[in-house]
DNA sequence: ATGAGACCCTGACGCAGGGTCAGGGTCAAG
DNA sequence: CTTGACCCTGACCCTGCGTCAGGGTCTCAT
């Protein structure tokens, strides 16, 4: 007869996995000796090696009881079903293999290569520090929310950043983040940014919106919310401009349009 | 400002989740209003964001807390390998994909094929069910303990059970699994194992040991005994044939041999 | 006969990553 | 004023064991 030691050395398991299938009832409890030491038969080992091979295989314990005393029918449904899970978490594994590799860096975390490769672009520009963290910050929230609109979306802004008017509006931003809430520059700022919307609108068709790319898109209102929120956040200042902007007609600010006639 | 709620469904995770990161310390506990609402600015959701997505590919969060604050380099040092880690578990669940491809019933549990072919050629030649379970017990064990030996093992195997004389010692022993202890007809079935020990030791040569499959490998002396204890638990004469056997000078079961001469 | 060391026993806590009550308080709308 | 949807803390639950803690027992050497 075998001692728990010895069984779990015969089976190549812990004497702790044992005991823990007993508690289980994956293994039933054998026979005391006299001193209240568990007494194994060969059988065991047999059981053991069996329980072994189907938790190894990724089989839940609880689900390897049942195993244990299933016919084949039963058995072959089950195998199927274990496979189909395995093939699931292998194709979740590769997906995660898939995002970390983009992790490159702290800075890329959580953007999608499109985006990383614009805010390359934004330095090699100049931008500041600030500007390029926030606007970073507004794209993982997007990719994590509407992660399929992002390389259209990255694309627009890419071809954006490239014409000399929305250049000169971000060169603009970038200045205003440095700005007090009380700096008669912001006044200047707010009429430059409502001289560049009227225009965008004039070229672009009057729609009543401005023609934002984000515009194509539907986002969620909770979404333009939030983005907006954190603008205001990120500036001192961001309220104050809101205000200016809001006394020239226009209303918010990731999604910013003409405030509706009164009376509607 | 947010409520976790709505952090929660912005950064699309489960409000306990969030509650855990706090515990965690992963992310920063928030100012609380009036009523004791923790409340969150929209850089909450950038956090959240990235700690979900180091999470989600597979980084364990106490080492998620580390990324988040790393340098380039650490983090590179990390993604590289985390992306060890996630190889290796592909490759791991791709291992119990295979075991548990080979499981396609329930009788061939923990057998490598070569076995499975042997026993399935056993049934063929109509042995009891009886029989071919214990033997299937025997290889489960075997295979376990010295997997590398099998194929080779189960090929001798395969060879002597085509030969007659083998043949008829394993037809013997498929009676002998019936018969009581006091059965007279143990005696004949002891004399004529012996008879066949004799022939064959005459065959291949006196090495003073039967030139059983067995002898050509070196089994530890803890699986011969546990083997042997595995026969005699199967059947209930098990212990009076040994004891016929011993008295005509042959000791053991799984690898038998003759019984070393007094004095020695 | 008496240590010493290697076993064995039960019971309990620990891990990750949260889920799910329980038993409250709060807020907004009708 | 109620109702339902939120929020709070604290605590226990899951898997598959590892790892004490605080005992008892076995075997061998001294």
């Amino acid at each position: 007869m075998l001692t728990i030691g010895q069984l779990a050395a015969h089976a190549g398991v812990t004497v702790r996995a044992i005991r823990h299938y007993h508690a289980k009832g994956l293994l039933p409890e054998p026979e005391r000796d006299s001193s209240g030491y568990r007494r194994y038969g060969a059988q065991a080992v047999v059981t053991l090696i069996r329980i072994r091979t189907l938790a190894e295989a990724g089989v839940p314990l609880s689900q390897v009881r049942e195993l244990l005393v299933a016919g084949p029918e039963q058995f072959a449904a089950a195998v199927e079903d274990i496979d189909r899970r395995l093939r699931a978490q292998i194709r979740e594994l590769r997906e995660h293999r898939d995002r970390i590799a983009r992790l490159a860096t702290g800075d890329n975390l959580a953007l999608p290569p499109a985006a990383v490769a614009y805010f390359d672009r934004l330095r090699e520009l100049g931008f500041r520090d600030r500007v390029i963290e926030m606007e970073r910050d507004s794209w993982i929230v997007i990719a994590a929310q509407v992660p399929d609109h992002v390389p259209a979306l990255m694309a627009l802004k890419r071809r954006q950043i490239e014409g000399a008017n929305w250049r000169r509006l971000y060169h603009l931003f970038a200045e205003v983040v440095e700005l007090r809430p009380d700096d008669h520059r912001l006044i200047e700022v707010a009429d430059q940014v409502v001289a560049f919307l009227e225009e965008e609108a004039a070229t672009f068709g009057e729609t009543g919106r401005s023609e934002s790319p984000l515009d194509a898109y539907e986002f969620r209102p909770e979404l333009v919310e939030l983005l907006d929120t954190a603008f205001v956040e990120s500036f001192s200042c961001a309220p104050r401009l809101l205000e200016l902007l809001d006394q020239r007609g226009w209303t918010g600010w990731t999604m910013i349009q003409r405030k509706p006639a009164l009376g509607i």
